[in-house]
DNA sequence: ATCACACTGTTAATTATTTCACATAGAATA
DNA sequence: TATTCTATGTGAAATAATTAACAGTGTGAT
């Protein structure tokens, strides 16, 4: 019943974020909340608010705001969080390791099932549930599994031919923690983030700041 | 001479990305690329290579390209990599850990010079040649130290009590790993990065692709 | 020395995202 | 029940980012 077509991305990142701040205030025993309140929360403006609750569809009851139990719910439709997706993460060193011990406390309809190095040391490890396997078994585990996503956190140099060895095992969508830039088809998403990249962004409007002080 | 007033931060991180691959490129032997080449590498149209590059105040020599040591020079100065920046990790845990042990190979102009933690066993312990402090001795070292920047790795609902710790020590850029919106004034520079919400996106996109097909 | 070519720098057009502003809705009050 | 009032949903306006288009330029070929 939603999905116009195309919800921008950002709107996405945003209604994720929300989702989990809704989730946790739910806890909290709140029950209902206002678009400024929920703006305040994750600073940013309540016409944002509305505009990106508007793309999943919910309907507030005005006077009282949104409820939140119904808005997460509705968030989470659209997000296609009802769907479970199975992950894969390449590279069981330190970013890895402290990707899937974190990770797979969290989350319920997203969770990763299976691991991969090619240092056989790691091989067979078994961290936050989940076992690490040889490299030259990901087509055959990724398929036996149904996995859908991946995450490589590969030196560099080898992320690339990662990608391509995900790409033939059927993988879809790929979130990469190596500071290269992949070439894959469109048939496949794919999104980095680059952590030092990040740094020197803020190095740069912070040094700003200071200079216009 | 460079210094419009105000390149989008969308291009300041396309920038630092271009300056680390054009790095890469320069130690290969490379000297000379053209804007569509560099858009191949990096995934993106030359026209964005050019616009982004114009920010910088470079000028090529036609017709055979961007001379890539100069170019680097070039961004360097754009993003003030020329001024050394001192930053303080804060939360010495896997992730803490992890980008303490990568970051501080990396980098010239940036580096991580201290680390705090609240966990006595993990007070005084030396990563990747930096030391962790006691998180109350956070202002005295930051002070002492001249540090500018700081990674925030610690739990959620640390987050941001860490933030106005380090807001008051006088800290100006801050980079918050805490899936948890930081409440602080304009005078610092914040920005986050949400890993989970990326996971969530690529899932998103990922499945939207499936269903299209 | 001249020409032709391929690539740049930059302005203009397009597209994406954010903000504004207001008519509407529906609880709460009387 | 009628009235008031605050917060919503959404078109329209504003701003930001990307892409296209093209005149200009220096190099290498002739
Ligand atoms: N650690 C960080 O904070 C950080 C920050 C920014 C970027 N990164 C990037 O994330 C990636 C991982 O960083 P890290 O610090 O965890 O590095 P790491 O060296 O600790 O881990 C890399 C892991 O990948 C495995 N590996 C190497 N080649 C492989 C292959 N072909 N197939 C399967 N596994 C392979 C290695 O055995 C190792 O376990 C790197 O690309 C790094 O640039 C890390
Ligand atoms: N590990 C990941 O891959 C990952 C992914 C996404 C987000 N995060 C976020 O990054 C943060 C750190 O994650 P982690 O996995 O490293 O957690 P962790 O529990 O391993 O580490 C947290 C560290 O912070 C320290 N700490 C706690 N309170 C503190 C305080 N008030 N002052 C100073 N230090 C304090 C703890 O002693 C611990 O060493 C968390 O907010 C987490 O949500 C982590």
């Amino acid at each position: 019943m939603n999905s116009k077509k195309g919800i921008p991305e950002k709107t996405i990142e945003r209604l994720a974020m929300y989702r989990r701040l809704l989730s946790g205030l739910k806890e909290k025993g709140l029950e209902h909340l206002y678009s400024h309140q929920l703006a305040e929360f994750t600073r940013n403006t309540p016409a944002q608010i509305r505009r990106d609750l508007m793309m999943t569809g919910y309907v507030s009851n005005a006077r009282k705001g949104y409820t939140i139990g119904d808005l997460v719910k509705k968030i989470d439709e659209t997000l296609a969080g009802s769907q479970r997706q199975k992950i894969a993460l390449v590279g069981i060193g330190n970013l890895g390791r402290a990707i899937l011990s974190y990770f797979n406390n969290q989350h319920s309809a997203l969770s990763i099932v299976a691991s991969f190095d090619n240092d056989d040391t790691k091989v067979n490890r078994v961290i936050a549930g989940c076992r690490c396997y040889h490299i030259k078994d990901l087509e055959a585990k990724i398929k036996e599994e149904g996995i859908d996503l991946a995450i490589i956190t590969v030196p560099g140099h080898h992320a690339q031919e990662v990608a391509e060895k995900l790409e033939s095992a059927g993988i879809t969508g790929i979130l990469n923690f190596a500071p290269v830039p992949l070439k894959l088809p469109d048939s496949i998403y794919s999104d980095r983030i680059d952590i030092t990249t990040a740094i020197e962004k803020v190095a740069y409007f912070a040094s700003k700041i200071r200079k216009e002080l």
